[in-house]
DNA sequence: ATGCTGACGTCGC
DNA sequence: CGCGACGCCAGCA
C-alpha cells in the first residue's frame, strides 16, 4: 500500500536512470491511474521540498517539451541538467525524445537490481 | 471553511 | 483535422 500518490511518483523518478527521461502520464500510468498525469506533475512542484532531491528534470510532457522547465529556478536549469546528461534540448524540447525516454515499466521487463 | 488553480493526458465532438 | 472538456491530487488565496 503506497503511503501517497506523491511519494510513489517520487521513487518512480528517482528510478530514472541517468541520461533518460520519462513523461508524467508514463509514471502516472506505472502508477495505475492513467487519469492522474495531470497528479504526477503536480507532485513533481512538491519534489523540491522532498529528499533525497528528485530528478524532475527528467521528467517532460508526452511531447517531449519541458513543460515544467518555469519552475527550476532557472529556464534553462533543466535544459542544462539534461544536455549536461548527454540529453539533446532544442527549443525547450527533447530531441530524440524517443531514444531517451524511459519506461518505469521497463523495470518489470528488465528487473534489475 | 470553500474554491480555484496548476509542471498532463485521453477521449469526444 | 482542430478545438474543447473531463479526470486526477494537493497546495494556496
Amino acid at each position: 500500500m503506497v503511503q501517497d500518490f506523491f511519494d510513489s511518483v517520487f521513487e518512480v523518478v528517482r528510478l530514472v536512470p541517468h541520461g533518460r527521461v520519462t513523461s508524467y502520464g508514463a509514471v502516472a500510468k506505472f502508477l495505475g491511474s492513467g487519469s492522474s498525469a495531470r497528479a504526477v506533475g503536480y507532485a513533481m512542484n512538491a519534489s523540491h521540498r522532498v529528499t533525497p532531491a528528485v530528478p524532475a528534470h527528467r521528467v517532460v510532457n508526452r511531447n517531449g517539451v519541458l513543460s515544467g522547465k518555469h519552475h527550476f529556478g532557472s529556464e534553462n536549469a533543466m535544459a542544462d541538467r539534461l544536455q549536461a546528461e548527454g540529453i539533446t534540448v532544442v527549443d525547450d524540447t527533447v530531441h530524440n525524445f524517443r531514444a531517451v525516454f524511459w519506461d518505469p515499466e521497463c523495470l518489470l521487463q528488465n528487473p534489475s537490481p
